[in-house]
Parts: structure tokens; C-alpha cells; sequence
DNA sequence: TTGTAAGCGTTATCAG
DNA sequence: CTGATAACGCTTACAA
């Protein structure tokens, strides 16, 4: 006696062949009607209203996997992040560019896949590949954080699967990626800063050289060059100072010392850790200094949260939805066009805050 | 001139097949050696190397989307919210569940995909059951808040297509939940409470009657019935308040009012808006007393994100990420097994606080 | 206007 | 131990 063949996990789910068979059609008219019939090919309006009512009867909803193998496509949109999409630590994590995703898949009418790639072995060299290779299963796939082997990545995009990188990512040739515009940000919060009447200004960076921190020191020279900012920020120590241990080096009398030498704007960037900011304020603090009365302080980004409560700090604001967003029309431009050619670069939106404001007359 | 068939993303990909020609075997050999030989075919280790060899060399990758057509699942759990799975409305985001949910379906190698109530064509349609029957493209789905309709939710079950709702949801039969322990938490607060020397005390509800609101009262009536406090609540007015309009009603005569009455406790519930909460605190406020001196507050839930500076109230917390966590194991036990018999019920942990203490000496 | 049939890349079943 | 061969559910020429 035969056994039966092993009971699929697919069980209960209603196929095209029983709709057909539900509304007294061939399968491949099912097919058909519920692709939307694309090829424009002319169907009788009662077969097509049997077939969706069968349809709707048996609750069918297509197989993303076969659609996908038939060289269709799935209608589903991947989101790959190496470290876990939902950090317990909430603190970097990526809920506000995902609000952004899904409102913009949503639109468009994708629905959204996470693969979240396992933390664990990271040494291993084909555990990421293979890790990465799970997101074929979508039409596409958005790749986020700089944790995103590249290796695997550089793979995929040969063979010309559809890949959106949130955050730059130029190594890469031939991927496409969005980002937020830092360069331009922090030059337009200079050029705020010159207009308040500042001519010195001191940039604090974290050692972590990331490219956002890249970016924001390039626009902050690149406004600094600019008309007699110039000749001011000749003189003295640069303009930038990068500090491995920010609690340390920027303390009340590094502040005192730099505003001796004339400068009355102190910029930092956000990172993970803000540790930058904090000792700015710290420090200000400390010298019994108060901004934007003393000085100036901006912040290049957001503060962190648990600094939320206190003053509003001059500087920008990551649109990080539209971040979401704009990577999800990158990413359905490369599936339908085959290419995007829109700029990458979402600008940021200046942040007037409550730190900065004129310089102090001069003693 | 015939046009060149849709040109597929699928490129040069190598396939099994062409491992199989470089190593020489079949392509059924190729397939055994790359899934692990989950059947214990003996397999020659030469045969298993040059398989192996060639797979390297070609850089072969398996296409996910055959894989799992092939076998009859696609380890996609889906997760379905009727609002947004990503509110921007933060308040109430099922993020802190979402993180449960994550580690879980990572960890027992499923992914995730995202649907939304509001993701369909809004326009007509079955609307509702149109909607969820889009979930059936994973292998089995969560669900998440109260607002899921019930009638296509219950096809979906009786058609056997594994769901667990998120929150107690025993009116659809059949339907597997889990859920937050809400009496048994409840019933702890009020057991601590008493323990404490408390022996008349009130719940302040909101008309809202949500199941977990429900459970709550339940607990608290339970508890109360234990010992000596069951003839102490028998005086007096009942100890469940239900009011309409928290702010207009519970006020600081109201609360001397109780106190008068020898009630030394007061407790509310979480709800979307803590409208109960907020009043009791600013009624006791505007009375000029203060918790937990002169009198003892519990809130049964977490206090509102705005209301996280202020004291930390006594009562409980949900285990948000464990409720995810134990849905995804239900779903999953569903999906392998076909069974899950484990409670559903998920116990909260008691948050000391600071709000409630012994009840101040009769006067 | 509808049906037939040939794959898509993999897994699973058997007979060698 | 290996290799045909048949699904898996769907799309898409092409035939009727």
C-alpha cells in the first residue's frame, strides 16, 4: 500500500488550479485575471467576475515564492540589516526610517520582509553570503547600517539584484544608495552661524570615522572657506579638532583657552554615543558659561534622547522617514524603469534651536 | 523579429545544475551534498567534496525562492497589524513587542513579513477580508491589536492557516492567543497593597471596556474577596469606580471623599491615553497630598511616555517583548507540530515604584 | 476569448 | 551510493 505522500505545510492553502476549478475556468485563466492581465489580452467580463468571486470564496492568496520562480515578481520588498531590525537598545535604532519604508511600500503597494541577518559568527567566511542571499526572495531589497558584509552585497548587485543602501555606501560600485545630505547641513548651520556674526568657529569630532562624520567635517570646511570666514579660520589651531576621549579633552578650560583665541561658535556632531556634545555642554557648563548668551553650540543632528528635556540645540535634523522613503522610490525605480537617476542626497532640515545666537561684543 | 523574452533579473546565476556538470554527478547528488543530506543517503566523501569544490568555484547560491517552493513553506511568519505596524504616532507602537518578536523569529530562522490594515487598494472590495487573506503568503501570521475583524480572522482559522492573535481574543474559537496575565497581575498589586497594611482600597476605570480592562477588574475583585479584606470592601460604595470622563469626575473632593470613607489606596489602569492615571495623580495633587504618604497609588500598566520623569508608580509591567516572543512560539509550534498547548498567558512582572507605602495612621 | 504546455530551480521518491 | 523523474505553484508563449 502506498504511503501518503508526506503532508505539505501547504495544506489548506487554496492553489490557482481549485479557484479554476471553483469557477469552471483553466488554470492559466485564473492566472489571468488575478495577475491583473498585464498582457492587455481580452477576457470575457463574466469569466473574470467568476474567477474573482471564486477567488474571494477561497480566500486565495498567490505564493510569493512561485510567483517569484516564474520570473514575476512577488510584489514584496526586502529590508536586510545585519544587527537586529528591532535593537533592544532603542537608542540607534532604525524605527524611524522603517516608519518611512512602510508608509512608502504601502503606497506603492509592496509589502515589506525583514531579514534580519544572525549576529552570530560574523568570522565565518560563507555565513554572510548565504545570510544575504535570503533576501532574493524579494524583488528587491533596501540594505541597512554600515554592518552590511560587503562582500555578499558586491555579489548580489553583480548579478543585478535590485539593492538600495540606506546610508552612503560609494565603495561599492554600482550600488545604488540614499543618504542624508550631511555636507550640506552642516555648511548651511555655518553659514547661519557667520550670519549671527561668528567668524571663528570650532568643529568636534569623535575619532569614529565614519562617513556621516566625513561628510559633515568636508561641509564644514567647505563653508569655512567661504568669504572672510576664510582668513579667520587661518589663523590659530584648525578648525577642526578630533578628540578620542571627549569627557577628557574638552573640559571648562579647553573652552576657556579657545575662546581666548577668539572663537565664539563650538559645533559637534551627533553619533551613537553623543559623547562629543555632552562634554561640550559639560565643559560649558563647567566654565560657568551659558549659550547662547557666552556662545554658541550646535549640534549636527539630533540630540540624544535622554537630552531631550533640555534646551533645543541649534543645528539639523535628519529627515530619517524621508530617508526611508526616498530609498524605497530608489529602490522601485531600479525595479520598473531599471534605473534611478534622482540624487541620493535627502537634505536636512535646519533647526533654529535655542544655543546659538549673536557673539558676545568683544572685551 | 521575435523580442527577447522579459529579460530576468535571474542573469548568470549559477544553478545546481552546472555544479552538477563541472563535478560530474547528477544534479539530485548536487541537491543532497548542498542541503545537508537531511535523508542520511550515505554520500562518498570524494563525491561530497568535488560537489563542494565545484559549488565554491561557481559561486553557486541557492535561489530562495525555489528552495521553498520546492518545499511546500517559505519560513515567512507574517505579522499583521489593522493600523500601521509602524505608527508614527509612537505612543502606542507595537515596537517593544516587535523586538520580542524579532529575537524569536530570528532565532528558530524564519523572517518576517510586514502587513498592514491600511496597506490594501483602499478603495472597495471585501475590505477587511480581502485584506487578511494577503497574510496566507506566509506560512503562518500574528496578529496584533483588537481592531483585526473578527469574521475573516475566523474563516482564516477554521480554514486551518495558523494565527495567533496577540492580546486575549476567546470569542473566536479555535483562534490561539497569548496575552498578558492582567488578573493575575492585578490581583498581586492588590495582594502587595495589602500586604502593606492597606484594607480598603478603589480601582478607577475608564469606560472603556477592552478585555484586558475586564481582566484587570477581575483580578482586583478576586483579590479583594481574600481574607479580611473581602468584609472591609463590603462598606461603603463599591470598589470599582467606572467613570466616563476621568478628568471631570475624579477630583480632589472626590478623592477626600474616599479617604473619608477609610479608603487608603487608590489604583487605575493603563489605557491608550492613562486619562484614569493622570487624573488620580493630579486630583491627589490639587488635594495637597501627596503618595505615598498619605496616601498609596498603583497603576496597573506601564505610566505614558511623558509621564516617564515623574515618580515611578507601583504596579506592574507588561512583558511586551516576552508577549512577541511567546506568540512567535505558538506560531511556530502551530506551524511544526500542528499543536501548542502551553498557557497563553504570559505573567507581568511587579514594578515596586514609589507611589504606594503603609497607609498613614487613622487620625 | 480560453486552454495547453513548457518551463523557473529545488526537493523528494524510487529504481538502478 | 547515484541518477532519472515527478512534483511544487505560477507565468507566459502559443495553439485552438
Amino acid at each position: 500500500m502506498a504511503e501518503q505522500p508526506v503532508a505539505k505545510a501547504r495544506r489548506g492553502r487554496p492553489r490557482q488550479a481549485e479557484v479554476a476549478r471553483l469557477a469552471g475556468v483553466s488554470q492559466t485563466t485564473v492566472s489571468l485575471v488575478l495577475s491583473g492581465n498585464k498582457q492587455g489580452i481580452a477576457l470575457h467580463p463574466d469569466t473574470r467576475a467568476r474567477v474573482l468571486e471564486a477567488a474571494r470564496q477561497l480566500g486565495y492568496a498567490p505564493d510569493p515564492a512561485a510567483r517569484r520562480l516564474a520570473a514575476a515578481r512577488n510584489d514584496l520588498l526586502g529590508v536586510f540589516s545585519f544587527t537586529a531590525t528591532f535593537p533592544t537598545d532603542v537608542a540607534h535604532s532604525y524605527y524611524p526610517i522603517l516608519v518611512g519604508v512602510e508608509q512608502e511600500a504601502v503606497a506603492r503597494g509592496y509589502d515589506l520582509v525583514l531579514f534580519t541577518g544572525s549576529s552570530a559568527a560574523p568570522g565565518r567566511g560563507g555565513g554572510g553570503a548565504a545570510e544575504l542571499n535570503r533576501v532574493r526572495l524579494a524583488d528587491g531589497c533596501l540594505f541597512l547600517g554600515r554592518h552590511v558584509p560587503a562582500d555578499p552585497l558586491r555579489r548580489l548587485v553583480e548579478q543585478g539584484y535590485p539593492a538600495v543602501h540606506i546610508g552612503r555606501r560609494d565603495e561599492l560600485e554600482g550600488l545604488a544608495w540614499v543618504g542624508a545630505d550631511y555636507a550640506a547641513a552642516t555648511a548651511e548651520v555655518v553659514r547661519r552661524l557667520a550670519a549671527l556674526g561668528h567668524r571663528r568657529m570650532v568643529l568636534v569630532c569623535e575619532s569614529d570615522q565614519a562617513l556621516a562624520s566625513v561628510d559633515r567635517e568636508r561641509g564644514f570646511r567647505a563653508a569655512l572657506g567661504e568669504g572672510e570666514l576664510a582668513r579667520a579660520s587661518d589663523a590659530g589651531p584648525g578648525p577642526v579638532v578630533r578628540v578620542a576621549d571627549p569627557a577628557a579633552e574638552i573640559t571648562a578650560s579647553w573652552v576657556r583657552a579657545r575662546l581666548a583665541e577668539g572663537v565664539t561658535a563650538f559645533v559637534a556632531e551627533e553619533t551613537d554615543t553623543c559623547a562629543a556634545w555632552r562634554a561640550l555642554v559639560a565643559a560649558v557648563d563647567a566654565a560657568g558659561l551659558t549659550a547662547p548668551a557666552d556662545l554658541s553650540l550646535a549640534l549636527l543632528g539630533a540630540p540624544p534622547a535622554d537630552l531631550a528635556g533640555r534646551t533645543e540645540p541649534t543645528g539639523f535634523d535628519v529627515p530619517k522617514a524621508e530617508l526611508g522613503a526616498a530609498a524605497v522610490r530608489t529602490l522601485t525605480a531600479l525595479l520598473t524603469e531599471g534605473g534611478a537617476d534622482c540624487s541620493p542626497l535627502v537634505p536636512c532640515a535646519f533647526r533654529s534651536g535655542h544655543t546659538a545666537g549673536p557673539p558676545p561684543p568683544a572685551p
